[in-house]
DNA sequence: GGTGGCCCATTTTTT
DNA sequence: ATGGGCCACC
């Protein structure tokens, strides 16, 4: 038979042959699922089915390029090339936009991200003259998302009193009426939103028999990768597609579900079988990524779950080190351990940063960890928080080039009608919303014909208007003969974006201009790459895959190793020899909003349950006494889950003390101006360890030092201490050469040679310079 | 209509 | 702590 089935065993290897029909592998972590889906889908094209007709759908770009590869490494490149594979967002949207004709869209729609869909919110919020603190903007939008993801259409929500009355009772009876109106308007726009790419395909798949015979008979083998985080509307769009001939394949792990939150269901997983009734179902168990320690602790957490499937992850590694356990007083002192361990583990094993990750539950808690990683000059990447695509400066540019491919797209035209300044402001912005509402129109088409309908706006501003919309022309016809990145680069030359920029000069702006520069060298790595993949390099497919990409996606620029910093949420799929996870508290982790039902917590404790099974070797769980959240210290507890992993797998680095009972009817903050008494901290016990102590020594810093970096408000200490010489490392530059000083006080300049780009005069109260030698 | 300063929320996770 | 939104003044 074929090599690549003995290098699997016997589960996987069934897998893999199994062929027609439908069928589920429930797969653990680190159980080789992608190498299951990969050679499943090379199997199937060795034994004759069409590339064409096999779709297999990921739940990152990067799972489905990697998959990708892999297939081509058994397969071919130039047949693999022609498998579809991608995310469902991805898949659709490309759907989409050959159909979109008969949803009335236009083949070039814009596709909505979060920050669109908010501020179209908001701004259907305050036309409605409704209070946006009764309608916050992102609840109203979640609550939208959650009807979509349903299926709930706006005529469903009015043909249902329970929703109705839902919302009525919380004090929210127009979020139907907006609702509406935001469908309507992104209709108009020609956008859709995330959750408009499944639903229309849902619509599109419902409507038109035809085009639902067509992908039908062109997906013949569909496999769904992660599908415990599938929602109902991704749901149907593959029961849907799969009717046909049935030869659905999913794969899973109910214990790793952790996207409810965005409408995922795990009863898709746990009802596949009810789906399917003549299912064939596989179970891969054995873990090949894990020491005995972390797969069975992991295993001892997961078990206090009631909602999950059948079956036991095993490994046949070695037993590995214990579960180490780190209490720390704040949150400070908890980047720093995590920091010392990492540099004493690089040191004592010979490792790259490479190997190391430190896991959060949420973004803010970054900013510590990487504190103490550039104060010991160890290498970090940082994944998610604001994406790239997302600053101020980078949306404003991809604004531009949205209008040009969809003049209608209302976000995009808000966004740069008046930037940089030319004289159109809030009140012509209203008046021509007023008018688009009421001709049915885009504001783009109201101004086209602001000479023809009645509005009240003066001939100067008409003009201004005019100029703009004659900009945009012109920019739309130029697009046509030159490619993304040319026209991209007349944009910014054109609206003069870069000198608007710079004309304050402040390091920020600096940084804005380079991002800006970054994006142009990022559009034309896109076309170069695409053109040598003999892919799709138009504006519009830049366009689609920035709005689509996530932060993964977006490859970063050097490839020098660098510990890897992330949310659990995107360790999905992961694996690190050395694993941190920090913050495990109680209200941090679990997360004080998902503490009030059951399911929420069990979602939380699967989420423990991936960041600990991301861990190959070692893995370090960390909490803190104190931690700063909204701005101000607060005590902690520690999470529950600690109490959860069976003791025999853990080692407690500090000793396990019972914390002081909590008085949780009183804040005690309420009698902060009374005299403080003498803060007694329990002693060390020093039982066992002695690379503790070594530790301890490190890690320890005195107090005064770390009041010293959190006062950097008004006389920067590093005025007077920087001299002609200094080696100084900057936030972005890094590091680089003091040669000149000049001015006085707050005016006072450095001259500074990086070598990452070359010389700057920086401020020194703004440039926040850390003397390194 | 534009700009600058003040105030406020923000921190759960993301395609 | 920090950025974004809003208001008041130019």
């Amino acid at each position: 038979m074929n090599t690549y089935l003995n290098s699997l065993n016997e589960a996987q290897k069934q897998a893999v042959i199994q062929k027609d029909g439908p069928m589920i592998i429930i797969a653990g972590a680190g159980s080789g699922k992608t190498r299951v889906l990969t050679y499943r889908i090379a199997h199937l094209m060795q034994q004759g089915v069409d590339a064409f007709n096999i779709l297999s759908l990921t739940f990152t770009n990067k799972a489905a390029r990697e998959m990708k590869e892999r297939i081509a490494g058994v397969v071919g490149q130039s047949e693999a090339k022609n498998l579809w594979m991608g995310t469902f967002h991805s898949v659709f949207a490309r759907i989409l936009r050959s159909e979109a004709d008969k949803l009335g869209f236009p083949s070039n729609f814009t596709i909505y991200d979060t920050q669109d869909s908010v501020r179209l919110i908001t701004a259907i919020i305050k036309e409605m003259n409704l209070d946006k603190e009764r309608y916050k903007p992102k609840q109203i939008l979640s609550r939208i998302s959650s009807f979509k993801n349903s299926l709930i259409t706006v005529r469903a929500y009015f043909n249902n009193p329970d929703l109705q009355e839902a919302d009525m009772h919380a004090s929210r009876p127009k979020v139907g009426d907006i609702y509406k109106e935001y469908v309507d308007r992104c209709f108009k726009s020609g956008a859709m939103d995330f959750d408009d790419l499944l639903l229309r395909t849902n619509e599109l798949l419902a409507r038109f028999p035809e085009v639902l015979a067509k992908y039908q008979d062109r997906f013949r083998y569909i496999m769904v990768d992660e599908y415990q985080d599938t929602n109902h509307s991704q749901y149907l769009i593959v029961r849907s597609l799969a009717d046909k001939y049935e030869n659905i394949c999913v794969v899973g792990d109910d214990s790793q579900s952790i996207y409810s939150f965005r409408g995922a269901n795990i009863q898709n997983i746990l009802n596949f079988q009810k789906d399917y009734p003549d299912v064939k179902t596989f179970k891969l168990e054995q873990n090949y990524r894990s020491t005995k320690n972390i797969v069975n602790a992991a295993n001892s957490v997961i078990a206090r779950n009631k909602t999950k499937l059948d079956k036991e992850v095993w490994t046949s590694n070695d037993a590995g080190d214990s579960i180490n356990v780190m209490r720390t007083i704040s949150d400070g002192e908890e980047g720093r351990f995590v920091a010392q361990s990492i540099w004493e583990n690089m040191m004592n094993n010979q490792l790259t940063p490479d190997n190391f990750c430190v896991l959060y539950r949420t973004n803010s808690q970054s900013r510590a960890i990487e504190d103490a990683l550039r104060k010991k000059n160890i290498d970090y990447t940082i994944y998610g928080g604001i994406s790239f695509y997302q600053r101020k400066e980078i949306k404003d540019i991809l604004s531009y080039l949205r209008i040009l491919i969809n003049q209608n797209d209302e976000e995009a035209l808000k966004r740069i009608i008046n930037y940089p300044a030319r004289g159109i402001g809030a009140t012509t912005i209203d008046r021509l919303t007023i008018a688009a509402n009421h001709y049915k129109k885009s504001i783009f088409e109201i101004i086209k014909y602001i000479d023809k309908i009645d509005i009240k706006i003066n001939s100067g501003t008409k003009n201004k208007l005019q100029n703009f919309m004659n900009m945009i022309l012109r920019l739309q016809i130029e697009s046509q003969t030159k490619n993304a990145f040319e026209i991209a680069e007349t944009v910014v030359k054109q609206t003069r974006l870069i000198k608007d920029l710079e004309k304050d000069g402040t390091p920020e702006t600096v940084s804005k201009v380079e991002n800006v520069q970054e994006l142009l060298n990022g559009i034309k790595d896109f076309i170069t790459d695409k053109i040598e993949e003999g892919e799709d390099a138009s504006l519009t497919s830049f366009l689609e895959d920035v709005a689509l990409a996530t932060d993964f996606d977006s490859k970063k620029n050097d490839n020098k190793p660098s510990v890897s910093l992330m949310t659990i949420h995107q360790s999905k799929g992961l694996e690190y020899q050395y694993v941190y996870i920090v913050g495990l508290e109680e209200n941090l982790f679990p997360s004080a909003m998902s503490m009030n039902t059951r399911s929420e917590l069990e979602e939380e404790r699967r989420l423990f349950y991936v960041a600990l099974t991301r861990a190959e070797k070692v893995a370090y769980l960390t909490y803190a006494q104190t931690r700063y959240r909204w701005g101000k210290l607060i005590d902690s507890e520690p999470s529950r889950f600690l109490e959860e992993i069976d003791d025999q797998f853990l080692y407690y680095i500090t000793p396990k003390i019972p914390e002081p009972s909590i008085n949780r009817f009183v804040d005690k903050s309420i009698f902060d101006d009374a005299p403080k008494g003498i803060r007694f901290q329990k002693p060390i016990q020093r039982k066992k360890m002695e690379r503790n102590l070594v530790r301890k020594k490190e890690i320890i810093i005195p107090k005064n030092l770390k009041k010293v970096s959190q006062t950097n408000a008004k006389p920067n200490l590093f005025d007077e201490s920087i001299v002609v010489g200094n080696i100084v490392e900057h936030n972005r530059f890094g590091a680089g050469e003091v040669i000149a000083l000049e001015g006085k006080g707050p005016n006072k300049k450095a001259e500074i040679k990086f070598s990452t780009v070359g010389k700057k005069k920086l401020l020194l109260q703004f440039a926040k310079l850390k003397v390194i030698g």
